[in-house]
DNA sequence: CTATTGATGATAGTATTGCTATTATTTCAA
DNA sequence: TTGAAATAATAGCAATACTATCATCAATAG
């Protein structure tokens, strides 16, 4: 059942909705090609128009700046990480084990997907290693924050809270812990494709076994259970 | 003994070393304090020049970009912790201890400092905190590690991959662990103040004893070593 | 005591960016 | 069929990220 399952932003994120129309998309599926070529630095509007040409005006009639898409772009993910571990978590009764899944999940371990897009995932991935830090780590953060604009990751992030409250309902720290493994995710993806010395973690294998090892290690470690040994079902 | 210890930074981070002239004093200082007010996105050459009545073309004289003036700044800031990590560990011998240290002055806890500074150290540590990933996220990441423009962060990095080590030679994720560490401490920071739900540490107190708490657990908890119950003597 | 070098300032210029505005054209729904 | 909405085409503007040229001034080397 491969479910058209419609990813639901905040509204305030765009100027129109991109996923309602043909334009729309063609920004969202030709900006994510076009980020992840060049970066977020270089990519402009007008890039992005000539692209799919069309114009920088009517770019501008769907997205406010280029900030207001990335972090569009950004949310998109969250949203659909979040849907990826509900889906693979929902009946998995072990709160120790529903860990394990999201670990393995956000350490982009390939899994069957039931979800299919219009645009490039696994690019959109790549960007949100490298440029998702940009979305909140600039002086509108405080705005955007009361905007909502964060609203999917600290949502995500509390509920994965709520698991590690689970495990143990004395760990002082879920919150951090769970911004922690999401950040550290990120940041050892990029550490160990181009800082290398930062970190343990190889990207040698497809299953990315060393940064899942690393992050349930981290995990289970700080909450204070020894990593569940059982083989997830897929 | 307020020694002005010379901080010596990669020559290709510079065109001409700042530190030699006023003018390039100049440069530093008010870089910071423009960076730590406006963002580094609206941070320009020309503005910096008017603030220190001088002009653009002088100042791409010292830096050949922002970005590069970024790096030189937080190159900067990593070989200070350094330099202040050395100096208050020098004559620890346990290995546990040093790490508390460590990460003592890493979450920024007020120490007293021997080195006297022509800037404000402040202005530069949220600079720091707020555009210090900035300085390797990006597409030109491979040819600046090549460089050597990360030199100074990898070194401490690998530093303090051997306390752990010393700690626990057994432990197999020494560098990701300090990494990780580094990351955790300036995204808590960042939390702390913008996003206060991704994170259980508080900003209240001078000492940020939640966020020193964290970062020991999290730490101590992964090497597989209780924290050791040490008041530091400063 | 020049003569030269090196650092700075003054000024100008250029391509690109990040928009906004206006008008024209197409589309498709009532 | 007509009218509203979406898009394209074009222009323009202030700011950014530089580069280039030339004049000035100070130190210092011969």
């Amino acid at each position: 059942m491969s479910a058209t399952i419609t990813i639901k932003l905040n509204e305030k994120l765009f100027l129109r909705d991109p996923e309602q129309t043909e334009l729309g998309k063609a920004i969202v599926k030709e900006s994510i090609r076009l980020i992840d070529e060049l970066g977020f630095e270089q990519f402009t509007f007008k890039k992005l128009a000539q692209q799919i040409t069309s114009t920088e005006a009517s770019v501008y009639r769907y997205f406010e700046n280029k900030h207001k898409l990335l972090l569009y772009l950004v949310s998109w993910y969250w949203n659909w990480l979040d849907y990826r571990i509900s889906y693979h978590t929902h009946n998995v009764t072990d709160a120790a084990e529903r860990l394990q899944v999201f670990i393995k999940i956000l350490a982009a371990d390939p899994m069957k997907e039931p979800l299919t897009t219009f645009f490039d995932v696994e690019a959109l991935a790549r960007i949100v290693v490298l440029e998702a830090s940009k979305a909140y780590l600039t002086k509108e953060v405080d705005n955007d924050n009361r905007a909502g604009l964060f609203r999917d990751y600290k949502s995500l992030c509390h509920k994965m809270a709520l698991v590690v409250l689970e495990i143990n309902p004395e760990y002082p720290y879920p919150h951090a812990l769970v911004s922690t493994l999401f950040e550290t995710t990120r940041k050892h993806l990029f550490f160990a494709q181009h800082l290398p010395s930062l970190t343990e973690v190889k990207l040698e294998q497809a299953g990315l076994t060393s940064l899942t090892s690393y992050l349930n290690h981290l995990a289970f470690s700080a909450i204070g259970t020894a990593v569940v040994n059982t083989q997830s079902k897929d």
